[in-house]
DNA sequence: CTTGCTGCAAAGCTTTTGCATTCCT
DNA sequence: AGGAATGCAAAAGCTTTGCAGCAAG
């Protein structure tokens, strides 16, 4: 089976902490996206004493492993999401900022090289957007 | 020839007034997308007592009219797009934040019904990113 | 032991809001 | 004249940072 992140983090040599265990059992038990401060909420309620500035940190360190992804998709917070692979689109809701994960098997459109300005292209997202049930 | 973003302001009962139109003007002379602050900044060299909350609510008014489109694609400020038609999608550099508007013509794939868990998709945009000359 | 991690609180940045004044129409 | 738009300054989110103490390896 797949090794977990937990066992990633180690093998990179970062310690293994009790907020860190928290925090990667909190993203992985989600199939929406949380927020930071989802985050946190959800993972007080598992260890009291842990705090904003850890979470914070934290979240920006699992993203810099490339073990989560940083979504920006509304003006509000980021958005975290744990299924980094296989790669796939979402649908946000406009009215609460919901995200929702839209299965692997569709394929953006290649960006021409002539639309490229030189760049190396390293990823190519679809953000598709509506109102959800609840926002009606 | 096309109505400008003027004169559809007026035609909707908006008052014109100095501000707007010096908004109007930065937004439309700019091919890249800027945050609010970067059109503050330009507005003032045209027009120095206008003021941040101005920029802001105009900004908001225009983006509500559909005269403008907010983008959120990092975690730091919003951008604004005049061009709203025709459609089309975006290059964003992960290190300095710029977008660039990628030629129309290319089209996102369509979400399976299967997939939209009851929404009405109102868009579907595609965001490429890579990094920029400037940011190697 | 050593160095990285945590918690706290303060600061930073972007955006919004309340209210008196100004000025389009 | 009348109501909408502006400017100012204060406040409100979200996120980052500095630093002393704690703990994983």
């Amino acid at each position: 089976m797949h090794s977990s992140l937990l066992d990633r983090l180690q093998a990179r040599g970062y310690r293994l902490t009790a907020q860190r265990r928290v925090i990667a059992q909190v993203l992985e038990g989600e199939n929406v996206h949380l927020t930071a401060d989802e985050v946190l909420e959800k993972a007080q309620a598992l260890l009291p004493e842990i705090s904003r500035a850890t979470v914070y940190s934290t979240l920006q360190r699992f993203s810099e492993m490339g073990e989560v992804r940083e979504l920006s998709l509304d003006g509000r917070s980021k958005r975290y999401d744990p299924n980094v692979v296989p790669a796939h689109h979402h649908l946000v809701c406009d009215g609460c900022g919901a995200v929702f994960d839209v299965a692997h098997g569709i394929e953006a459109p290649a960006l021409p090289t002539a639309e490229r300005r030189g760049m190396m292209i390293t990823s190519a997202e679809v953000v598709y957007r509506g109102t959800c049930a609840g926002c009606t």
